[in-house]
DNA sequence: ATCTATTGATAACA
DNA sequence: TTGTTATCAATAGAT
């Protein structure tokens, strides 16, 4: 039948058949990991393993030569007397700097060209639904952004609208009829028509004031 | 009282405090299985995660720079002969230049950072709207190109299909085995995990083999 | 940081 | 090596 599982202590697995599935096992698991911890919290990750019989398994989320570098002038950095300043980059600006500079440089700008499609056709499968989830991530941030901005300046324009509707009272118009301050009521209205199915949230992203036109600002 | 746990999809966390406390747990949870794995199993691991805040974190069952040194002669071998890559930077790298290239990383960093939908709030409406186009046009790059490949892949998948399909009617039963090199473990994947329903087309995204399961005998 | 309900990983088997 | 299942371990969400 299948397992009674049993927790085993962590020393080395002495019978060799079993070392080797568990290492098998354990690889995958490691690595799985390894890329989920990248990707849910944007970090950069390395891993290089050797088996015992001197198998070479590595991942990295970006290049591994790239993390290699970070790693090796961090260490720098650290063994560096920490005397100096806090922490401004007056760094010795030699060509090992140079070249990472210029290699994250690369590496951003590519980013940025692919966030924009282009030069997609060296991404994996599963590099672009990555990339997909990030665009949609993006994108819903930016139409939440648009839609906050929007209820801001709702606000002011309807203090404003207040505030002349008093002054024109005081200058002799006395049937203006008043409101209780300012409720949320047109806050929440949502008349405009969308005009095509793009990804917009489809929301109160389109709220307007339902106002005759005055001029922001 | 506790947690009502839920599965999470493998995307980038969009929360920054739940981001930081994921990461922190989870890099604990790596670190001990890499370490584990080290010990079980007879191996020499390497690990270096850097949080996207830039901290580093590393961990080595020997010495890391061992471990890096076997890493590359590893990698040399399996690369080209091509091995000039100690000493070569034909460009001037003073102080200028890298300064430049500092605040091109910079702008390129913000830009992706604004992409993912961070610091939004330093632009404009306007700008936002160019974002949110750009964001928009990338989105569709990468659907037109995940819906080409799956195309092509499809066409491949059929094409080995019909092969097994005459090799075996040749030859009655012979066993395939296939591997997969030893190098990496990433990206290797065939399939296309549709875990959610995204704002995916949804079209022909997912067309499949339309071939029963084998019919020749 | 601490606490659980759940999901996820995996040891033992087949 | 691959698959299955019983258990153990990691961890998401809530405190």
């Amino acid at each position: 039948m299948a397992g009674k599982r049993e927790r085993i202590a962590i020393r080395r697995i002495d019978n060799l058949a079993a070392r080797q599935v568990t290492f098998s096992k354990r690889r995958r698991g490691l690595f799985k990991k390894a890329e989920e911890l990248s990707i849910l919290c944007d970090a950069e990750v390395g891993l290089v393993v050797f088996s015992a019989t001197g198998k070479l398994f590595n991942f990295a989320s970006s290049s591994m030569k790239q993390i290699i570098e970070r790693y090796d002038s961090h260490s720098k950095t650290l063994l560096k007397s920490e005397a100096p300043l806090s922490q401004r980059q007056s760094h010795a600006d030699d060509n090992s700097t140079c070249a990472r500079l210029r290699e994250e440089l690369a590496e951003a700008s590519l980013k940025l060209r692919q966030m924009r499609g282009e030069e997609l056709q060296s991404l994996s499968v599963q590099q672009l639904q990555e990339l997909e989830k990030t665009l949609e991530s993006g994108l819903g941030s930016v139409l939440k952004i648009k839609r906050m901005q929007l209820i801001e300046e709702n606000a002011r324009l309807k203090e404003q609208v207040n505030r002349m509707a008093r002054t024109e009272m005081q200058l002799g118009d006395s049937e203006v009829a008043y409101e209780e301050g300012q409720s949320s009521e047109s806050v929440t209205n949502a008349s405009c028509p969308r005009p095509s199915a793009d990804t917009d949230d489809g929301s109160d992203t389109s709220l307007r004031l339902g106002l005759p036109l005055f001029s922001a600002k």
